[in-house]
RNA sequence: GCCCGGGUGGCGGAAUUGGUAGACGCAAGGGACUUAAAAUCCCUCGAGAGCAAUCUCGUGCCGGUUCGACUCCGGCCCUGGGCACCA
């Protein structure tokens, strides 16, 4: 065994090893009882690998040795999520085809994965552009539309009028086109749409048993899916037989609909030609707003006054009809009845264009300043006066319903998912079109429908429809002139069911091998919690589906969720704009994988956000190296004659400690940092112990078995040199994992601390168990503590073995 | 704007169920070893007062509950993430 520490060449060494002897292949086969199937979220293959994949994936490599060491078959394989945006952009910007660029990123990042000595069996690896794995995504697209569960409407994108192609909403900076620098305009299109709100119930039904996932996480699904009871009320028009459906959750303040307020692309404004000029300018204007919630949300509240009045079904009351940018087309009805008194946005609207408004729910609040969101007691609300708001909405929905000018609605903010990208860089979506436009599926047959090679990017809209010859195809049925579809999939779609491909990666027959039950639902996930929503949501659906055809049998897909937090640099993210990466490579390269891995678990818990620091790495670059050093001088020593016993026991109880301690941290609580931590602290300890010079080298070696062991998912390669180094030639990792001695861990004296009126004023050892009494006599017996207990004492809190606090 | 997090020494963090605030590590300062440097090892390290024992203050801010609050409740400030075409 060398002197120093070289994590290099010891790096290379065990990484050789593991790969000639296969240490990582899984057999899929085995029995469900055993299995674990643990799971990073796979990365984008970006370029090169960064700190936030480095954190990501060594969560799962701990885990997933954990695991095994506890006699688990641990399933972890890696793939690549490689269809994209910046795929593209890359293919314009340096002329490299997209799928060269995307190749040659993955080779890349493969080959930085293996060098952080990642446990994954990529027998099972995945890549979304492939083919063979995008051919069982359309297989599956044919199965939804054969079922009903896709259809095509037209809806909006922005459109640079210049490039004359979509944005996407990071593509739109400022309102303006990023390429071109032209203001942008929404653009109605025919696109696919999946119907992920036939599910909207289910999914949120379902959160309830996912105990394991963090509950912001289901709380964030929760509020997204948005499920609320309300009613769609009909205004009619005046002087005219059109309706405007207003859809609210708050019906009992019907009495207070100042005026209604519609989306600038409401469907009703396309019906009309009497607008006016101020109208249609407004119209226009909106129109340059980006498609996107957080924009709407954002933009100064405008509005402007049509000619039309409508009718309050209840309080038969004439309001006017608003134009107003606030109002989104595709919640609700895309038509609000507008309440200023109670409702925030309509407060600042109406003040704004000073519109008369009058309170219809009493409250104690008197200030004019804002709305009065709550509910309470109706006033101004003439039959319905002085009922509780919840009363009233029942009884106002009864009234409207009985009068069909309104019902109960149960409305989900859950939209359908629009899966169609105008792209070249995605999954073709296997339909096309008879010159009539018919539309017509592809045959399973003729699957995959494949991208072709040859692909200019540099043309106006989406790439594919351009190429000379890929479109026009023979219809397989009729043998008529056909169309292709050009739109590809949405990227999502790609990762909504790669946790499930990877059980049978290797199939070309079949979507699924019969094993999927067996590993299924994954019983780890682990990835950023900027997925917490989109991600997760579309991939809970995907589950849903593909039981419901049957192809499986559990209905969630992941059991239990780490959402894990960025990695920033300088307090904020990483990015290549900003100058801030740091690529992991360096590191490496200085203190070797191990040290990297290491640190990235040590600094911060898993779910917090870490900030990346240059130095503080120096810190677990030392511990390893201590950890060299101990092993080496216990190798090199033998016991003394005579052994300390009571030092024999202090150090055999801080093993035995630690050991309960990390596996607390690893397998309950995973928080890792702390583990680590315990880990240092008992190295710290038999450090000092070892130069001791009544040691017993024996109790040096057990301690250094079990620190091997609890520090090998964090540090594979060191932790197994030293394991063949100092102990045997087997594989460190089939070890099992440690059990503490219940005996070492009993203390026969505690330390309690003592309290005046929750005041720490001292403390004083006892007998373990001590009760009130025998606690009481000894502070009473202490010098110190005694002065403070002079005055009558009003209480005693006692808690055996911890604290005692006197009341004076 | 809406939804979900976070805020503790110079820094990253610990305190697991309301019971010792600052474990572990970084940086800094001092020392040992060395011709010197690196590496390594040892000591100090929240603020203030005091020769000292010790005392007072201290977990973003304001208030509350409690014998006792980083932890629970109400309000506010700052900050990170998501907002449906970045992935």
């Amino acid at each position: 065994m060398d002197k120093e520490y070289n994590p290099k060449i010891i790096e290379d060494n065990v990484q050789e090893f593991w790969e000639l002897n296969k240490s990582f292949s899984t057999s899929l086969n085995s029995d469900r009882k055993d299995n674990f199937y643990c799971l990073s979220m796979f990365p984008y293959p970006s370029g090169k690998l960064h700190i936030g994949h480095v954190r990501n994936y060594t969560i799962g490599d701990v885990i997933s040795r954990a695991m095994r060491m506890t006699g688990k078959t641990v399933f972890q394989p890696m793939g690549w999520d490689s269809f994209g945006l910046p795929a593209e952009n890359a293919a314009i910007q340096n002329k490299v085809h997209p799928e060269v660029w995307t190749r040659k990123n993955i080779e890349h990042m493969k080959n930085q994965l293996m060098k952080l000595g990642f446990s994954y069996d990529w027998e099972y690896e995945i890549t979304t552009s492939d083919s063979k794995y995008y051919r069982w995504e359309q297989w599956f697209f044919l199965k939804l539309l054969d079922k009903d569960l896709v259809y095509r409407k037209k809806s909006e994108v922005n459109w640079d009028p210049i490039d004359k192609t979509v944005l996407a909403n990071e593509q739109v900076i400022d309102g303006k086109g990023w390429r071109s620098g032209a203001e942008i305009e929404r653009k109605e299109i025919p696109q696919w749409f999946l119907k992920i709100s036939n599910y909207a119930d289910e999914l949120l039904r379902d959160l309830e048993n996912l105990k394991q996932w963090p509950s912001s996480v289901l709380t964030m699904q929760r509020n997204w899916i948005g499920k609320s009871e309300g009613a769609i009320v009909q205004f009619q028009i005046c002087d005219s037989d059109m309706t405007l459906d207003v859809y609210t959750t708050r019906v009992d303040t019907i009495f207070g609909v100042a005026f209604l307020a519609i989306s600038p692309s409401h469907p009703f404004l396309k019906s009309r030609d009497d607008l006016s000029m101020e109208v249609l300018e407004f119209i226009d204007r909106c129109s340059s707003i980006k498609v996107s919630e957080e924009t709407i949300g954002q933009i100064e509240k405008e509005g402007v006054k049509t000619d039309f009045e409508a009718v309050n079904p209840v309080s038969g009351e004439k309001v006017k009809v608003w134009l107003a940018n606030y109002v989104l087309s595709d919640y609700g009805t895309g038509c609000v009845m507008s309440v200023p008194a109670h409702d925030e946005r309509d407060f600042e609207f109406a003040t704004k264009y000073n519109i008369p408004f009058k309170k219809v729910i009493k409250s104690n609040h008197s200030s004019d300043q804002n709305a009065y969101t709550g509910e309470g007691i109706l006033i101004n609300s003439g039959q319905y006066n002085s009922k509780k708001s919840s009363d009233a909405r029942d009884d106002i929905i009864h009234f409207l319903q009985t009068k069909k000018l309104g019902k109960k609605k149960i409305n989900f903010r859950l939209r359908d998912w629009g899966i169609s990208r105008q792209r070249y860089w995605g999954c073709p979506i296997p339909v096309f079109y008879h010159l009539d436009g018919t539309m017509f599926p592809v045959p399973e047959a003729d699957l995959p429908v494949e991208l072709p090679n040859d692909i200019n990017l540099n043309v106006d809209g989406n790439p594919l429809d351009s190429h000379p010859t890929w479109k026009y195809i023979k219809c397989p049925y009729t043998g008529k002139d056909a169309i292709r579809e050009t739109d590809t999939f949405d990227t999502f779609f790609e990762s909504s069911w790669y946790y499930l491909r990877f059980l049978s990666s290797n199939n070309s027959e079949r979507i699924f091998d019969d094993n999927v039950d067996a590993w299924l639902p994954v019983d780890q996930y682990i990835g950023g919690v900027e997925h917490a929503i989109l991600h997760l949501l579309y991939a809970r659906f995907f589950h849903k589906l593909m039981r419901d055809f049957d192809l499986l049998s559990s209905s969630e897909p992941f059991t239990s969720l780490l959402s894990q937090g960025m990695v920033l640099k300088d307090g904020s993210k990483m990015s290549k704009s900003k100058g801030n990466t740091v690529d992991p490579d360096d590191i490496i390269n200085k203190y070797g994988a191990d040290t990297l891995r290491v640190f990235i678990m040590f600094a911060a818990p898993p779910d917090n956000n870490l900030e990346w620091s240059d130095t503080a790495i120096e810190g677990s670059y030392k511990f390893l190296k201590r950890l060299w050093s101990f092993a080496y001088q216990i190798k090199n020593a033998e016991s003394t004659d005579e052994i300390d016993d009571e030092r024999f026991r202090q150090i055999n109880t801080k093993i035995n400690k630690s050991i309960e301690k990390v596996t607390n941290d690893m397998f309950v609580r995973k928080n890792f940092n702390t583990a680590i931590a315990t880990i240092m602290e008992l190295l710290n300890e038999l450090t000092k112990y070892a130069d001791y010079n009544k040691r017993d080298n024996k109790l040096c070696f057990i301690a250094l078995e079990t620190i091997l062991k609890i520090l090998s998912p964090f540090a594979p390669h060191i932790t197994q040199e030293i394991w063949w180094k100092c102990f045997d030639d087997r594989i460190l990792m089939d070890e099992r994992w440690p059990k503490s001695d219940k005996d070492a861990l009993i203390e026969d004296i505690k330390e309690i601390v003592v309290q005046v009126n929750g005041k720490l004023r001292g403390r004083i050892q006892v007998d373990t168990g001590s009760d009130e009494a025998e606690v009481n006599r000894k502070v009473h017996e202490d010098e110190k503590l005694k002065k403070y207990l002079s005055n009558d004492i009003k209480k005693i809190i006692f808690i055996r073995d911890k604290i005692i606090n006197y009341v004076i």
